[in-house]
DNA sequence: ATTGACCTTGGTCTTTACTCTAAGGTGTAT
DNA sequence: ATACACCTTAGAGTAAAGACCAAGGTCAAT
């Protein structure tokens, strides 16, 4: 059994975090002391180094609520469903990738197009461009 | 000479989002009418294009208060400091886009070992190894 | 004179995932 | 007994970029 500070310092995250993922509904610790202090035991331990897995695997907290209640009763789950969603989240992923892709060429044809100079931003290209004085973007 | 939702209209933005970008610095109207009104002209309509195509480019609305800050006394800036800032943003991009990367090869791995059957998910191998009965991630 | 479209201000709400603060109780060591 | 580290709660604050709302003023046309 754990207090909330062990159990937080063992995965490095905040006791702050800890008590806001119970306030979510994503990690209840298994029961208190007489005096109200949390307590943890190794299942909770386990559900936390879930959550975090999860979390770098780049799902929300919100998704990963979703997972744990599919996860605490798998029974009544499918192997497919899980992977539905997990295939939902690659695209989110892989859309925002995309996104971040074009916002990267911009930048890309500015830096490229700028002499960069000691002289005077008068006529830096980047400028020009941003103002619209030029086709290059948009 | 624009009223605010002609202005708005002509480069499809939100009223609100021109008063928002008053109160933060970024687009002042040239004047007002006596009752109130907000009047904007030409050159507040090339400073919102600017403002805009900066935003397509991926800067921020602090990034913008600073290039324009340098645009309406380019004279007093170096090309160089443009060019810099630029890259510098340009870095992030690339930072958060290798951070999504990781994780799109993450989710990838998942998918990819996952069945994804209509059997139940206590075998499910995304579960499992999100709660660390698998080294595969990590 | 009244509709309807436009404008004003000031304010709150949204999303995400915490972080911090205040005011106080608990546990242990000296 | 008192210092110190730990714990509790409720609630506010943070970033980013607006969206939305209420209560009311304005302007043009009918």
């Amino acid at each position: 059994m754990y207090q909330i500070g062990e159990l937080a310092k063992k995965l490095s995250v905040s006791t702050d975090t800890l008590r806001y993922y119970e306030k979510h509904g994503l990690l209840k610790p298994c029961s208190r002391t007489d005096t109200g202090y949390r307590l943890y035991n190794d299942n909770n331990l386990r559900s936390l180094k879930f959550i975090l897995s999860a979390k770098k695997c780049g799902f929300t907290l919100k998704d990963i609520q979703e997972l744990l209640s599919i996860q605490v009763d798998k029974s009544n789950h499918s192997c497919h469903e899980v992977k539905s969603f997990t295939e939902h989240k690659l695209h989110q992923v892989e859309e925002k990738i995309s996104e971040l892709t074009a916002i990267k060429s911009s930048l890309e044809q500015l830096v490229e197009a700028c002499g960069g100079g000691d002289e005077s931003a008068a006529d830096c290209t980047i400028l020009s461009t941003l103002e619209g004085n030029d086709g290059t973007i948009n």
